[in-house]
DNA sequence: CATGAATGAGGATTCATTCAT
DNA sequence: AATGAATGAATCCTCATTCAT
């Protein structure tokens, strides 16, 4: 059962770690202060550490719950999904988009952790996650290939691959005036690119035969 | 006419842009300090601010002179290929070789930019020159797709798919035990995807004609 | 009268006094939060501030208890004791025992009572207590003079030398490895070295009659 | 050979040590801040930083500085010392005058030692000088029991019960008109408690032979 | 009465930049 | 020109105390 008072903690740290998700998507890491946020929270500095153990923990939070998310949805719209093509499409669209939100966040997190900074705990609780998310894609190629919808290569790899085709152009980040439409534009480019390239056409299936 | 001096100062800075580099390849930006940088250059604090103006000039001078270095590989084997093909296969495998060895670099100089502090000046020159890589690419890819060796789509959004596509996957850079032979196994595997995909095979291009 | 409601309330205000007791034993004042004693007395944060005015009032609280403590010891086994040689070995003895136990208490009271921090009245009462453990000191070496047990000198001054020469060394604090047996070996050699010394022996005596 | 540099950097030591000496010799570690010990330096709070790599390093400084040059007063006054008396009485007389002067001080890095946060190697430093200065003790006394002018005892556990006889009475502190003529007095009673005490009188030693 | 969440003053420490030598 | 000592703004974090429930 969960108490009153667990609810309602629970839903203090959900407005603390709202205010840090909206400073720490526009800045980085080391540009928001412990204060910034507490601010934004409408609660002092001192309050933070009831929730959070640390700086670390509120950035390690956020990633965590975002990663989480991502895991669901691709479980949702790609794992489940019985047509190949659009679990592909889809797997690549998630991450575009979970990029396009997240990654100011996702990049602080990482120099965080590289710099070995960061909880072993914390740490390996995302990568258990990314790793999870890396399986269920590697099951979903791995029936493409079988059913002979996908070219015969590593699953895992190809997962891989697929996950950074579509990270979000830092770069472009820069170009400000674009993003919007943008994204239709080079989410038919990718499809047309990947549809040729992944899938085997009629034809060569035929060959097989 | 140069100078004997300015040939000194330009010996000098080039040391201690060397030491920053070094470092800043392997950690980030803040993690960084100006002592650092002048005890790897075997001299003082003092010395640094005057060939540079700032922490942040430093930077900007090294991603500057990376990109620059960049374009001028990609003109080479590039824009002056005419083996289309090898021109799209250079162009990746630079941008890969880039990113991998100064991604950390690169990523600094992102966040600083984008947390506007950074000169305008030192930014535009950078932007300018990644515009400059992107037109050159184009320009290739307008000349595939004219010979029918490229299906027909915007050569500038394509260039820029492409140069994302083997941005290292900074991701992986937490597991260490691949790195090496990973590169060609991921080398094959998107050569075969790109291949497929962006190039028309035979078949369809009779059927064109 | 004595209220059922004050008898529970002096029950409660105890078991926070043990709990403060055992961790400031061991600790000093600044290494145990208000927390820490909260916890350990099985109580919210809030509750010890309706039994003490102050962090600093439950430091005060201890040491006037204990200081009490040691005073009615002296009184039974020094003052009421007959035998003046006794009785000094008894305040000695009692006064080490007091250090050893109570010297991390004791010494973060006097810290904070001489930082000017802590409430003159509170503060005031210990001094007393102290005082008038020497009174009664005092009155016994009187005595011992008086019959010509001891050798002749300020009695006041003899007994706050006998209260230090005891004093646990905190100093040997850090070698952990005697104490206990330590005591022993210690106790023989002092009370050689006093007996010796503050007391006329025979043959002196019989000279002086 | 001792660069300029060098000497200058170590009387800037001074200044700082000096300043934080006369700080904490008057108020309890806790109580005094980097920033005051700046102020009174005359410095900036980062200067302290370039002597000292912290706060407990400051402290730890002072106190071995302090301990050495008991050390060598002892070594000059008691160990050199012919006349064993003299030199006994030298010693209690050094390390009263040692605690009143460095109470506070040796207290608070006590404190601070125990509780297990500062540098092994700082800590280590002090102990070690006082076990010196115990063994240079041991040696007078072992002299004197040799000769017959001292009762016959574990000359170690001895100096250690002398050390600690002499301790400034803490207690005393709060008795601030005394003081100055109180040294006096307490030492022409401890003259003849210990005279009396462990030396053997006359009678006792011709009844030994 | 009891609680423990909220608070914010206060403190140690770091580091880019300046400037006297 | 080169240096590195001096600086203090900026930052994270702790904890005694209060107060609404």
């Amino acid at each position: 059962m969960v108490t009153m008072r667990e609810r309602e903690k629970e839903f203090k740290k959900q407005i603390i770690a709202d205010a840090a998700y909206s400073l720490l998507s526009k800045k980085p890491y080391e540009s928001v202060t412990v204060d910034d946020i507490a601010k934004a929270a409408g609660c002092g500095k001192g309050t933070l550490y009831q929730y959070f153990e640390n700086k670390d923990h509120i950035l390690a939070y956020l990633v965590s719950v975002d990663v989480k998310h991502l895991c669901e949805e691709i479980e949702e719209k790609c794992l489940k999904n019985p047509d190949i093509q659009e679990a592909i499409y889809n797997y690549m669209l998630l991450h575009y988009n979970y990029y396009q939100a997240n990654h100011q966040i996702f990049s602080s997190w990482l120099r965080r952790s590289l710099d070995a900074g960061i909880q072993p705990e914390w740490e390996q609780d995302v990568l258990d996650m990314r790793e999870e998310k890396l399986q269920m894609m590697t099951k979903v190629l791995a029936r493409g290939i079988k059913n002979q919808s996908l070219i015969e290569v590593d699953p895992y790899q190809l997962a891989r691959l697929l996950e950074n085709i579509f990270r979000d152009i830092t770069y472009s980040l820069l170009d400000k005036e674009q993003e919007e439409e943008d994204l239709k534009k080079v989410m038919e480019l990718v499809k047309m690119v990947i549809s040729n390239g992944i899938f085997l056409n009629q034809s060569l299936r035929d060959a097989k035969q």
